[in-house]
DNA sequence: TATGAATGAGGATTCATTCAT
DNA sequence: CATGAATGAATCCTCATTCAT
């Protein structure tokens, strides 16, 4: 919890979301809209005025700047992304201490899953931005590892020591396995692949699955 | 986005690429850097003609429009990321019929590495504007799949068939190697997250063993 | 000229004119003013705004492109050129039921030079644009056609039924009117040619002879 | 014959019509189809070049700048039209001194018309240029007047003198001649306006006939 | 609080023209 | 004679931002 600049921004965000007008709703709702379908480098403030049926300086009013306006769209979504991610799914697991590491991932998949689901949007908007703009992410990035990585490295390590795990640094188990993740959630929310046809279920068995045992086929019986 | 045809729009630019001058290579090298640095949407043409030591009219004198720059681009990267990655990788591999998958995953692995290692900055250019640019995917989309995915998903058919790789649909086993290498390319080289201390070698040899066998500790003893 | 529909165009118009501010006011003037003197091709935004004292983004929040500035000049013009010309001196002239073909002219003709005189500038844009701008001519003269030449045909008709008029087709009777008047009105106003020592009622009084006897000289006495 | 500034360019335009390449021919062809098409101020040279399968850098080569092009376009035409304007058919009708004005005026109108409809493009060019371009406008009007205006009112007040028209100011009969000739010969030319389902032959027939009678239906009887 | 008119810097693009080959 | 690459000023237009009401 040591980053200033970002929780300065979070902080004042925290504040104005208080007092939110209609209208203020309505501009982010629509901002989140279109930031997601075009960019937030190819979306106007006058086009989010249009659409948000709200005049352009109650843009300017309410967030200053239109960089202010994408923070405002994508802090409260890692807000929320970040302590759930850690806490709910994390702490949930930890006190059932009979779980074993499988159950632990396929409980945070699909907590996640059902998170970004409710947040498709914003989800695009933040992956989209993250890769595209190298400030933003450079200002995120350290937050994310301490709240996020961090506390994940320790369940990992947790079931390594069990023996659960193959012995290899807790990065990079945790690399691989949020690389898997990660690239499933984008394929399926941001670049829109329909590349399945099997259920919502059995895909995130399958991914937990592979995570687990990779592609090989064992060798059978003896 | 404008261009109609992509293939008509490769032939063109290869006929192009005969004539070029000293200042069109100039002027795409310039236009490769800035917008690997800042993306496409935030780098004006002024920008790259300062940059490029050329007048800003000699951009369009021979590149017509932005679009089309960004086209010069990507278009010769994806032209050769294709067929190499199809070919070499795959039918040297697919001759020397004793090797395992375990073998033709590392080779492919490695000579992609070197490619994008070669150009770094083309490969930057070109996810984040897969991933920003929605027209200019859905262009690429079909192009990618009937090139790439196609030939490897044979492959892996194959080898499926002699028994090294689990029982599930092709497709579904090649969109998960893709993504742990594909996020593994993304993590290195477009988002530059300096995550491992192992080296180069050793880290395709995880990855490779990853998407193998994952990461659960092999039942020891009997 | 991507303006569509023309009557659209108008009501559109029609709306914006009732708030206009006084830059507007200015910008549209200034407008004028310019495409008199220079043609619509050969004046530049930045002139006008320069020559209004208005920034130059102002023109484009009212009026969008060039292309609708320049009707926001011609059709207000032509709107009120068209009911006047059509009805005024016409419905006027038909109730006195007396009057002879002639004074039916004479009258139209003053009534337009009235106006003319009092829109000299604005003549000028639309002569110009109609004979430069393909575009335009074609989208305006249907509506001109429906307007104007049917409703003074219908007059002519009249009075060849009365006996005034010589035997020939109405239309060809319009036309040779219209060209004469018009020619009259383009020499004067928008050629700005300085050939007659006559006053203007003289010239005016000319013009009908000229139309209703043409230039031979009447074979004296018997 | 005073005018210097245009007829040292007419005199230059000379020398160089003797050794027209092949190309200059085309280029000139060209222009005039494209000038006409859409007028000299939304033709780009570039487009001539293109069109015309030449190389930009040739235009220069030979013309200067793209004002003089104009000139190369335009100038040959008037040198044409104006000598036989006033020579040929002047000329010839004078000395048959028998001919009455009515001859004479359908004569010249039907030798004017068939030169326009052989240089129905160029005609376009001057007639919208004229208009449109005050400079060329300024430039070419006195030298029309010495030329043209000035002999045929000769004709005019010789036939005045006959008694065949009727007393007013020579130039005030020119004008209205002139007018009513011009006016036809541009709503066909360049406006194209198909007004009339005469022929042609009657088309001048009747143009004459309005001239010297006008409209008015002659009192019958006695 | 909300508006929307106004701004002017900056953006992509066009174009007449020059010049080395 | 002909080319076409190169230029850079000028063009139309967009946009984030300000400010008086």
């Amino acid at each position: 919890m040591s980053e200033e600049n970002l929780l300065d921004a979070i902080i004042a965000q925290a504040k104005l979301s208080k007092k939110q007008t209609t209208k203020q709703r309505k501009i982010v709702e629509t901002a989140v809209k279109l930031f997601a379908e075009k960019g937030y480098a190819n979306t106007s403030t006058s086009e989010i005025a249009k659409s948000a049926q709200v005049a352009e300086g109650t843009i300017f009013r309410h967030y200053g700047t239109k960089d202010n306006l994408l923070l405002s769209v994508i802090l409260p979504f890692i807000k929320d992304a970040m302590p759930t991610m850690a806490e709910a799914a994390f702490s949930e697991i930890m006190t059932k201490n009979a779980a074993c590491f499988e159950d632990f991932l396929k409980a945070l998949i699909k907590n996640r899953l059902l998170f970004i689901k409710e947040n498709k949007e914003i989800f695009q908007v933040v992956v989209k931005e993250l890769l595209y703009n190298d400030e933003l992410r450079k200002e995120l990035q350290p937050y994310f590892f301490e709240n996020i990585m961090q506390r994940i490295s320790k369940v990992i390590t947790m079931f390594k020591e069990r023996g659960e795990l193959i012995d290899i640094s807790s990065d990079t188990l945790l690399n691989m396995i949020f690389n898997v993740v990660g690239s499933y959630f984008v394929s399926r929310f941001v670049l829109q692949l329909a590349y399945s046809d099997m259920d919502e279920e059995a895909e995130v068995e399958n991914l937990v699955r592979f995570i687990m045992d990779g592609i090989r086929k064992p060798s059978q019986g003896m």
